[in-house]
DNA sequence: CTGAAAGCGCTTACAG
DNA sequence: CTGAAAGCGCTTACAG
């Protein structure tokens, strides 16, 4: 193995003057650097970046924790966060949590144990064990797309409220009124947020959402096919559906399908998120557009910033926007 | 910070022993066993992992490269290495190399400076500069999907001569003969292998492929789109295509639309990965599966193997099949 | 099992 | 810039 040393020695320079100079924090006259790169050249000297991890107590890397990272938005999210920790200098490690607490609290641990600087957490559950005293007490972590509440750790969140207006909108400018909205579990900051913008700018309306439209369940396309298939066979029936993430809406557009009810003919559907295929879909997907690339990118950049001593409570929105394609009719 | 050694005074052991203990390299009696739990407990004690692999030489990281983990193919492969290198004691860092010999190069480098122990690699263009150099010198590598002809490393390919043949019969079965193959670029592994499986199965039927409808450009959506509205306005017309890619497919879909070509009824249509929307198009898309995950497992496995002293020159074959939907109308 | 210590290959004060 | 060295916190022979 040649090392620091062999470099330093045969170029007649001392350690920590090749090290300084490796890092960039010294300049040298062009003499010395000569003879240091060609001591390196020679050698085939390659630092050892372990080494240099353990002297300097950085692991230079980064850790991004999803569900799962195969699903569209995450993957499109670790793909942005490699591209901004590799430009920072930092390799990207990715963990799937399989949405279970206990693996998520082994996921945490691996900043304890200095395997990673710090963590982008994603979850998606409400009920945290243990979650938010963890994140806590590691000070190392930033919280994207969805919340745990009662931690501290900057947030990276979609501007939820203002999607949720946006899918009102959209409907209402339709002529719709008998509206149902098929969503995640309740108390995710998720389906709260996006709630409350959608009720809110109906009721400037004066258009009221009915109680029996609004079924929360789970992300899932399950889910929304079953709901789609219960909610149209027992009344009140709507017009519309509003479907909190993209995949529920992949399963109302099956339901539909297999129940004879044509989208958007006899029922107009809104989606969110806008992943990769929703217009390729049968009709192309009405939805709101999160950027998934956004997350990404601003998750690494507030994991940074905390890293740095930053404050651990700032709170950043990503924007959305509707993206209007052929799941929407005129009622 | 607390450290290894305050472990050990406090529990009354040696250094040694914990250490040991800690990495299961030893089982102690229960009185020992407990007093150092206990010390580990009280003291809040979190081993230091950069420090045990520098010591121990081993990064405990593998390094997965894609051109974009954000492609559906790529990040069901990253999700499988995941769960394989976890399984296994390491974690999995994704680099993007954006389809740039320079930026894979770069990434190759990661495994001399230690940062990864080693690296599964997935490139998806033939010109590779100094790439097969790299990985043979490396030592420490796996090609995964695609060829880095000449270098001298593990390979996991799918069966792409069999696929090829899936994709002839399934076309012949319906009564097709005048066929279009469209693909990547020339000299890929998959586009060569696939093709070869193709015509060697039409011929077996007597049937010949027409030179004028092999058009191999590149794996995109663009490149299907354009070809489809090319072949469709010069003769000869096929009545079938079969696509090197589902996003090609896509592609072809798309241009089929708007050239107002019916799928499947003016055109049949097969592809080739079978990525997660394949069944939500429309038509639903016959093609011919590649399973992701075992790319993703048999990847990490295979490197574990080599990283071990095996030998590394086995190729492994992921199996495909043909998934019949509805984008195959008899003829 | 214990105890003392070398070694992994860097970074980083420190005195000059 | 140089030179000599401590320190990062482990692992791992080694003698007992």
């Amino acid at each position: 193995m040649v090392g620091i040393r062999d470099v330093a020695k045969t170029s007649g320079s001392a350690v920590a003057t090749v090290s300084r100079y490796l890092n960039g924090q010294i300049t040298l006259r062009p003499e010395t650097k000569k003879r240091i790169d060609d001591a390196i050249a020679e050698l085939g000297y390659q630092p050892n970046v372990m080494a240099r991890r353990l002297a300097s107590g950085s692991s230079e890397t980064l850790g991004l924790m999803t569900t799962d990272i195969e699903y569209p938005f995450f993957a499109a999210i670790a793909s942005a966060a490699e591209a901004e920790a590799s430009a920072s200098g930092y390799q990207l490690a990715v963990f799937n949590s399989r949405n279970s607490t206990e693996k998520e609290l082994e996921i945490l641990h691996a900043v304890e144990r200095r395997q990673i600087d710090g963590l982008i957490v994603l979850t998606n559950h409400t009920d945290t064990g243990g979650l938010a005293e963890q994140i806590t007490k590691s000070g190392k972590v930033v919280l994207i797309d969805e919340d745990v509440s009662g931690a501290t750790a900057p947030r990276v969140f979609a501007d939820n409220r203002h999607g949720g207006r946006l899918a009102a909108e959209c409907l209402l400018r339709h002529g719709h009124t008998e509206i149902a909205f098929v969503s995640g579990p309740r108390g995710m900051i998720s389906v709260e947020e996006r709630l409350a913008g959608f009720v809110e700018r109906l009721e400037e309306d004066g258009v009221e959402l009915n109680e029996a439209l609004i079924r929360c369940g789970d992300y899932s396309e399950a889910f929304g096919s079953t709901t789609l298939t219960e909610m149209m066979s027992a009344g009140p029936r709507p017009t519309a559906v509003f479907a909190g993430a993209d995949n529920i809406a992949v399963g109302i557009l099956k339901g539909a399908r297999s129940a004879g009810i044509g989208v958007p003919d006899d029922l107009s559907l809104v989606g969110f998120d806008d992943v990769s295929y929703g217009e390729l879909l049968d009709p192309p997907l009405t939805t709101i557009r999160q950027d998934a690339h956004a997350f990404g990118r601003e998750g690494v950049r507030a994991l940074l910033r905390v890293l740095e001593g930053g404050s651990a409570d700032e709170i950043e929105r990503v924007r959305v926007e509707l993206i209007e394609r052929g799941s929407v009719a005129q009622l």
